[in-house]
DNA sequence: TTTACTGCAAACCATTTGCAAGCAT
DNA sequence: ATGCTTGCAAATGGTTTGCAGTAAA
């Protein structure tokens, strides 16, 4: 971690390792939030801030070391960037599930391609959303 | 339109026709500080209000009349809710442009019934994002 | 040493809300 | 007449920013 960070770049702080650290423990998607509650259980890191902890996610995420998740809700998810994947989310718990699917990114590839109006398409987002079995 | 609001169990007043129509001549989806310029462009419209217009898009889109969709801005963009069918966003300007896709879609069916912790999948966001011609 | 990073507190800004007045039904 | 809607202004809340001090490199 310490080396992908400097190999990205950024100085490898205490903060950012802490941050890192919290999220490649985490299940699920983070939101600022919950980050700030994980460090706090830690004195080590009880003193790291809100806006640390804002400004980390947002460099990590320009640097693509980290994913922005679209889960419906007021505030920002974030997970590593690893495997490409995509979300169900639940719009009644906080229940989430991964999901990947060739045929998509094959079919998304070739509306890349036809598109009249875009030369370039960088990124997507696939979000689906419904409710959990214990919600429904 | 009246109508439609009113099968809604909507009361169709003057704020939401003026802004479904707004919305309804628009090629692009709309936030609520472009639907506001709109308004106040004809005087017959110039008072309807900021909070106005949040409370409207809220609703209709509750109603599943507008449509919310992510296009990685800080506000929140709606569009009519007619046929069903995802965007390509630049992410250096403002063009957009529309796409549907059967084998997604019939993909995205097959994972909702394959998924082991969710029941019912009621709705999907497929955003892509990249750069139009103009600006690569 | 240099310059990026951090904590703190204040600012931001899209969106929401309380309340009294207004209008659709 | 009733109660959903609206305007106005104030509040909210996640996120950002200015600045001076701190610590990676």
């Amino acid at each position: 971690m310490r080396n992908i960070l400097k190999e990205m770049g950024f100085k490898a702080t205490p903060a950012r390792l802490a941050i890192l650290y919290v999220l490649s423990r985490s299940k699920t998607p983070l939101n600022a939030e919950d980050i700030l509650g994980e460090l706090k259980k830690n004195n080590k890191h009880k003193k790291i801030n809100e806006a640390t902890v804002y400004r980390t996610l947002s460099a990590l995420e320009e640097g693509t070391l980290l994913k922005r998740i679209d889960r419906r809700r007021e505030s920002a998810y974030f997970e590593l960037a690893k495997k490409h994947h995509h979300h169900i989310s639940c719009l009644g718990c906080d229940a989430i599930e991964d999901f990947e699917n060739d045929k998509i990114e094959a079919a998304l590839g070739r509306i890349t391609r036809g598109s009249y109006k875009f030369s370039r398409i960088t990124d997507h987002s696939l979000e689906l959303f419904g409710l959990c079995k214990k919600c429904s």
